[in-house]
RNA sequence: GGGCCAGUAACUCAGUGGUAGAGUAUCGCCCUUUUAAGGCGAGAGUCGAAGGUUCGAAUCCUUCCUGGCUCACCA
């Protein structure tokens, strides 16, 4: 290719070039005694002792010179200077370390001493080339000065960032904590449910009907059976026929799947963790989130006093359980239960709140998330919703308009939803029935009836607490990011070239 | 979906109607303790895309694409 670019050619010349001098670019074995960060950790024994150490690293800085070069090489746990001389490694030698190009991948012998300007080195004795580059990585230099660290054209621009996540990470170092926190934050939630004797499952991505949540569907096809398939949309339907099953505690982490709008809080592929226990109501799950948070908090911040934005977050327990209603009345400044359809139809009028289904569960919800949701900075239980839109959720005894369920804000951020499950399977078929009628008059994001459950619950279900933890929004808390793309590895982004 | 902003070399950016620029990176030469290495020299662009206005467009206009922020929507 004539007008291939010339950074990319030239990289394949000097690959040309090292096949010529009989090296090999791509070797299939590397030798190493030592991960660099161990170097740093052990450096006195290493130096008295004139250890030797093979190390390999990919090359994060060059400087070339005549007969003798420096460059840093970097592996996953640190980065660490090379020093190598024509007169040491031999000329052959040198003139293929001279084919390097940042972001080569290369293996060093050597010893470890300090440099006249108290750098911690290797200095070289043997060279090989591990993996060669062929195309450049952005060029990132940094400066240290008086202890800080100064960047200098740094990866920034945050399309690319997304697009080619690998650049992000190895240019961003940031970028690499943040996940490694999410990998701890996942753990330790497996690990605090499996000492309290839940057990981890399984169940199915694709599923012939979809429900447990309020959502649009992706739809798939089944070329052998000749059906569609839905990929799901959350997992508590099948989490509960386990429940029926005998599991009494069960949990699973979860990707989900919801054909909806894209924003800073919603990915359409998602992960959450659900739960279910079996004798647990939702004030038990509550304790339950408040000691599993505050523990992964102090865990991976080090503090339940966390920065988020702009706050402080107390994660002190307890946290404020507070009902709907209430918080609508505190920061809407309506008596929802006082107020008549009328005169509540006439609020949403007045704020100019949309209403697509006209009953009061959406009433209400809808002043919910226009007025209380935003200011609810530090870890709130909203409690006891509307009925009409918790159609899996049990009545609470002394309100059956009420259900016994909890949201859980921290941040402004809905982070979790929990009900004490509906278990009676006369009322949840009538709820469900309800929730078809509603499809059929165009809610969307109502479900179908889902006969093979309701037949499971026929079979008898215990009183059970259940929960859905949205992970990725935990993360975002934990590690004071403000959109859900910067805790996603690879998040949905839209083709580059699009055409309609 | 609405509003605002952005897209120029591999990266970071300048360039508001008159021959496309800088630093880094790259290539060549020099350089045996450098570290944003240094010195001298060179090459590198579909200025997001398509139309339009103009003698002339990276620049003005229209439409579109992509992204960011924000509002709305979304359990």
């Amino acid at each position: 290719m004539d007008n291939e670019n010339q950074l990319i050619h030239a990289r394949k010349e000097k690959l040309g070039r090292l096949l010529e001098m009989g090296a090999n670019p791509f070797p299939t074995k590397a030798e190493r005694t030592h991960k660099i960060r161990e170097i740093f950790d052990n450096t006195e024994s290493f130096i008295d002792n004139k250890t030797t150490l093979d190390v390999v690293g990919r090359i994060r800085s060059l400087r070339k010179m005549g007969k003798a070069s420096f460059c840093h090489i970097e592996d996953e746990t640190g980065k660490i200077q090379i020093y190598i001389k024509r007169d040491d490694i031999g000329q052959e030698k040198y003139k293929i370390f001279k084919q390097c190009d940042l972001g080569d991948f290369v293996h060093v012998k050597g010893f470890v001493f300090y440099t006249q300007t108290n750098e911690l080195s290797i200095h070289a004795e043997e060279f090989t080339f591990l993996a060669k580059a062929i195309r450049p990585l952005p060029v990132v230099k940094e400066k240290i000065e008086d202890g800080k660290k100064i960047l200098y054209d740094q990866f920034a621009d945050k399309e690319l960032r997304y697009r080619k996540r690998y650049l992000d990470l190895l240019l961003n170092p940031e970028v690499k904590e943040i996940f490694k926190t999410r990998s701890k934050i996942i753990k330790m939630m497996r690990e605090f449910l499996d000492a309290r004797g839940y057990i981890e499952v399984e169940t199915p991505i694709l599923q012939p009907l979809y429900g447990g949540a309020a959502a649009q569907p992706f739809v798939t096809q089944h070329n052998k059976l000749d059906m569609e398939l839905y990929l799901r949309i959350a997992d508590e339907l099948y989490l509960k026929r386990l429940i029926i099953g005998g599991f009494e505690k069960v949990y699973e982490v979860c990707k989900d799947f919801r054909n909806e709008g894209m924003d800073r809080t919603h990915n359409p592929e998602f992960t959450q963790i659900e739960l279910y226990e079996a004798y647990a109501d939702y004030n038990d799950i509550m304790d339950l989130v408040e000691d599993m948070l505050t523990g992964i908090a102090q865990e991976v911040c080090d503090t339940v006093k966390i920065p988020y934005d702009a706050h402080t977050i107390d994660l002190t327990k307890p946290w404020q359980r507070k009902p709907m209603l209430e918080l609508i009345k505190e920061y809407a400044g309506i008596d929802i239960e006082n107020s008549s359809m009328e005169e509540l139809l006439a609020f949403c009028k007045e704020h100019e709140i949309e209403l697509d289904v006209k009953n009061l569960g959406k009433i209400i919800d809808e002043i919910f998330k226009r007025f209380v949701e935003d200011n609810l900075i530090q870890p709130t239980f909203v409690i006891d919703y509307p009925k009409e839109i918790s159609p899996l959720a049990k009545s609470k005894p002394e309100n059956p308009q009420l259900v016994e369920r909890f949201e859980i804000f921290i941040g402004g951020l809905e982070l979790g939803n929990c009900f004490s499950e509906l278990n009676d399977p006369i009322d949840q078929r009538e709820r469900l029935e309800n929730q078809a009628k509603q499809r059929e008059l165009g809610d969307v994001e109502a479900n179908e009836v889902d006969e093979d459950f309701l037949e499971a619950m026929e079979y008898g279900m215990p009183p059970t607490g259940g929960l859905g933890l949205g992970i990725d929004r935990i993360v975002m808390l934990f590690t004071n990011s403000h959109n859900i793309k910067d805790v996603i590895l690879f998040p949905q982004m839209r083709p580059e070239s699009h055409q309609d």
